[in-house]
DNA sequence: CTTGGAATTAAACAGCTGTTTGATATGATG
DNA sequence: CATCATATCAAACAGCTGTTTAATTCCAAG
């Protein structure tokens, strides 16, 4: 009765997860273009033709494993919920040291990452859902942190500025990892570069930029600076 | 006599020229798997034989783009020189502000840093010398700024986070450009996100968190709320 | 004009690309 | 057993890949 189509349906999702897995592993190692129909089939054990039996084309599978990607990191890593009135700087330290987590910690092997970078690098139709369902989210969550340690008169862009300053921070031990592996001594990486050290190193410069002090004070006082440059600069030229 | 020579070495510079600057922004665009000496021979409009004649390979093409983005983008935006004892604040707005521009401006077109940032992400044989000849001495120039921001006792591995933080910055907004773009209203965009106003963002909130008094006390209060977090947690599941 | 070396060319090479095809195997259903 | 839709398979398809070859063009030197 059913379990004819279930047994089919359970058979044929073996199949077709194998395959969306060795895809994505493929695609995020060597890109779109470079992925080969046939290495994937391989990797999966299964026929060259299952790709085109199962999604039609080799693009429409690739759509499927971008999605897999977004839906596998954010499983394997939630943002942990606190309970209520939990210290700002507590939950705050939780989201960078989840995002550090997801983009250096690899338990279902590094490819979802890879794939999403590779999306942002170089975002094509998939990119569209990708920022919509996850990195939007994410943000606004980041944003709604930083509200409420920054001061109310603090106009909305610079909360997106800073923001973004603390993604690009994360995503900068993933993305140029390996230069900086090759650029930092190997005890240090081996002592300081932990989730966990990063993850304290970049909450707490990012709160003590946010001393209410000290963000009004450096800005206005660099500024100053600068003009007082640019005014002797145009002096200079003047003689 | 000399004209021979001279003659054909420009001839045949010419064409090895045009190669290599066609092949960059094909490789830039594409990756170098994904583009073809054909794609490359049609934009450079030159014979499919002539990258093997002129570079025996398309491999050996490829190391040739390489170092002659990383020439184009340093020459194209040289860190400017201020007299000595200028502000070191304002070294410091000098440095993120031209790194700013070699990442955003565009003026030899976009494929150098596109060519570079390929390499940063998936390094290839290519990387090494970009490491040692263009990465390393323009981290330790920073370096060597930050040094005289810090206080004396300031550990090493603490001077080179905060530096990788502020490269990790100035990266994001080419890293994640496009994400970036479609995640901020256009109206932010077009006012707050030029090339001086995020150098004026990043440096002075760097400046701001490197504030001795500052510095310490979030770092050291941030931890003391992890650990008593730690403790409550532990508590929590002993009972 | 003849010679000789460098630059350029069209054509061909073997190998790999995504996709299609038609045959075969599978296994529960009537 | 016979039926039938699903799943798997080897083989072939046309088209593109990097590279090679041999022929041709070019132009100053002798």
């Amino acid at each position: 009765m059913e379990s004819v189509a279930v047994d089919a349906a359970i058979s044929s999702a073996a199949s077709r997860e194998r395959i969306v897995l060795a895809a994505g592993a493929v695609f995020a190692e060597k890109g779109y273009e470079s992925a080969t129909v046939r290495e994937i089939c391989a990797a999966a054990e299964v026929n060259v033709a299952s790709v085109n039996y199962y999604f039609g084309d080799k693009s429409q599978l690739y759509l499927e494993t971008v999605r897999r990607a977004r839906q596998l990191r954010a499983e394997e890593r939630p943002l942990p919920s606190r309970p209520e009135g939990t210290a700002v700087e507590l939950r705050l330290y939780d989201f960078v040291s989840t995002i550090l987590q997801r983009m250096l910690g690899s338990e279902h092997g590094p490819w979802p990452v890879r794939l999403m970078l590779r999306e942002v690098l170089q975002p094509t139709q998939a990119c569209r859902e990708l920022v919509e369902d996850y990195f939007r989210p994410h943000f606004e969550h980041l944003l709604n942190l930083l509200e409420l340690l920054m001061p109310a008169e603090a106009p909305v862009y610079r909360r997106r500025q800073i923001g973004l300053g603390v993604i690009g921070q994360c995503l900068h031990y993933r993305v140029a990892g390996e230069v900086i592996r090759m650029m930092t001594p190997r005890e240090e990486l081996e002592h300081h570069y932990g989730v966990e050290q990063l993850a304290l190193h970049i909450t707490s410069t990012v709160l003590a930029s946010l001393t209410e002090q000290s963000v009004w004070q450096t800005d206005t006082q660099l500024l100053e600076l600068l003009r007082w440059d640019q005014d002797n600069q145009q002096k200079g030229d003047q003689e």
